[in-house]
DNA sequence: ATGAAAGCGCTAACAG
DNA sequence: CTGTTAGCGCTTTCAT
């Protein structure tokens, strides 16, 4: 890689101060300069293929016009589409985004977290809310850092929130269910230590208890994926018990309950309807093509960069909560429940008042 | 975001100066100092809460210790394995990645690379390499820039090169229909100006070739989209020859081929089989099943990083190509070959000899 | 083993 | 409208 120019350079060749480079140069500044002069330094720079050095200006605004972006997976399709969403905000209003990779670890996220730090990010916008150890975002927090959680929350922690309806999503499933005959519906709940795991199956509950006549389960995957969905519907239906329709705590999970039922020679939406949530890609080419509550990932991402940026600008943030409408997506994983016979008659004795 | 403490923070609180806490605070020049002076410093950066500035350090050392990478788009699930190989290689050496989506638009292609060259990064990896308009790669070579292309070649641009090994991949899958009977095989290639597509082409095109009683036949689809493939194997069926294979250029190609065949009533693989490329993400979830060349995108990734930070340390690069051996994974759409009198019957006069 | 001094490339007062 | 000056925080000679 060759010697770039410099402003120095440009200044040279056109014929001014440095200073006026600088100046013509930058769309906020270039009015302090005569429009001769200002045609004459960015021909000069276009000759000599200058590139600015955002190292050297940020050095000396201490901005570095970069924000630190925290997610657990990036091979989660959950994610790329809020990633896009936040660039597309971000790009346009000179901002780049710095992205990091926790695998749910917590030691990975504090080191990622300090390697941001370092290059100076001018804001965070952390996906990896948990209750519990909060580490980096108390940290974070305390330290006086800017920050916008996505999709969870981290407990007490004030930062501002973007998310998902999450409870009008699963109430519209569980109507849904209801409206096709279902009265023994069973969630499978991301881990209860994230927050949208919480407010899903609080959201479940509720709407079922809502309901005089539905039975509403709650069992708790370990993880978010495919195989704690396949794992917990297993032990499900091994159980004897098994539900006519089930709401995964994610599309993962909805998939993960797919599997087990097929191992179990059940077939959907025959023998059992399953409601996913996201709407992830390909979420519509899966056999069967799967009911889901689709979230506004892209937009998501974008919010929360809007969010940042504006709270960046203004040098403090308070704890708003910004909730993005989600709409249920019916597909063909759900249908009209089976009279009760196989699944309601399979030895559980349910109530059928409320 | 409060004022961050510097390096002449930690050298008051230790009382030493500036020049020792960097020496100190740096593992290759820690050895220059006292072993006493340099726990003194540690204990003072750490009390302090001391976090270097990697902008200032760049500016000094003209080393941003980042590396520009580039694709497509992010949400085609190819790239985020590939995302996560470099940046584990990265993270470990200091590096971090900053990535740009161009949506194969050649503007903010120019746009992302112009960006990323102000950031000053140490080197590209690019994913986005076309044969035609080669803008940003020629430009990048000329300007004398590190980089490294992956997955796609430039054209005549002599960057060191990235890729798996397309060709056995398909003459892999050519092979594995031929056992099953197949003797009338369609290719639904991608856009015949990337490379991997034209790699692909030529080898189906080969492969067929040296098979006798083997009929290959290759249409070029649009984009390297399901609606791409969809589009392709619509035009193919209306035809009124339909094959009794089908290999996609990758598998988002021959998941719209598997939407195409559904709405014209072919079943697969009894009536068609099918095969992608790449066994993307959720491959083994799509009804049914698919069978694909898998590609080590991680690997690939990780090999891209590897190669671009050793040209770095060298100065220099030559035009090396690395191949990574790629497998075909047999699911459930690929199946015997129906018996000749729907497909081969079907008004084409196919000749069985070779 | 440590300190002093210079400077990476840029922008932001302050003069004129 | 333009030039001068200073300094962002760090590393790296060069002295000592």
């Amino acid at each position: 890689m060759t010697k770039r120019t410099t402003i120095d350079d440009v200044a040279k060749l056109a014929n001014v101060h440095k200073a006026t480079v600088s100046r013509a140069l930058n769309t906020l500044t270039e009015h302090q300069v005569s429009a001769e002069t200002a045609k004459r330094v960015k021909r000069a720079a276009r000759q000599l293929g200058y590139v600015p050095n955002v190292m050297a200006r940020g050095l000396r605004t201490s901005l570095s016009m970069t924000i630190g972006v925290i997610i657990p997976d990036l091979t989660n399709p959950f994610f790329p589409p809020i990633i896009r969403g936040i660039e597309n905000y971000l790009q346009p209003r000179g901002y780049t985004a710095l992205l990091a990779n926790t695998d749910g670890d917590d030691a990975i996220e504090v080191a990622s977290f300090e390697s941001l730090l370092e290059r100076r990010v001018d804001g965070f916008i952390l996906a990896t809310g948990r209750h519990g150890d909060q580490s980096v975002v108390a940290q974070a927090y305390e330290a006086n850092v800017l920050a916008v959680m996505l999709n969870r929350d981290a407990g007490s922690i004030p930062y501002p929130l973007v998310t998902g309806d999450d409870a009008s999503g699963i109430a519209a499933a569980v109507d849904h269910l209801v409206e096709l005959g279902h009265r023994d519906i069973l969630h499978i709940a991301g881990p209860l230590n994230l927050s949208t795991s919480i407010v899903r199956s609080d959201a479940f509950t509720a709407s079922c208890g809502a309901i005089r006549g539905v039975r509403g389960r709650v069992v708790e995957a370990e993880s978010l994926s495919i195989e704690a969905g396949q794992k917990s519907m297993n032990d499900v239906l091994s159980g004897g018990t098994g539900p006519t329709a089930v709401i995964g705590g994610n599309d993962l999970l909805a998939l993960g309950a797919l599997r087990s039922m097929k191992s179990h020679g059940l077939r959907c939406p025959e023998d059992v309807s399953v409601i996913g949530f996201n709407d992830m890609i390909f979420a519509e080419d899966f056999a069967p093509s799967l009911t889901t509550v689709r979230v506004p990932t892209f937009d998501m991402g974008a919010e929360a960069a809007r969010l940042l940026l504006r709270n960046i600008q203004a040098g403090a943030q308070e704890p708003v909560r910004i909730t993005l409408p989600v709409s249920l997506i019916v597909r063909s994983s759900t249908g009209p429940a089976r009279v009760a016979q196989n699944a309601q008659g399979r030895g559980s004795s349910v109530p059928m008042g409320g």
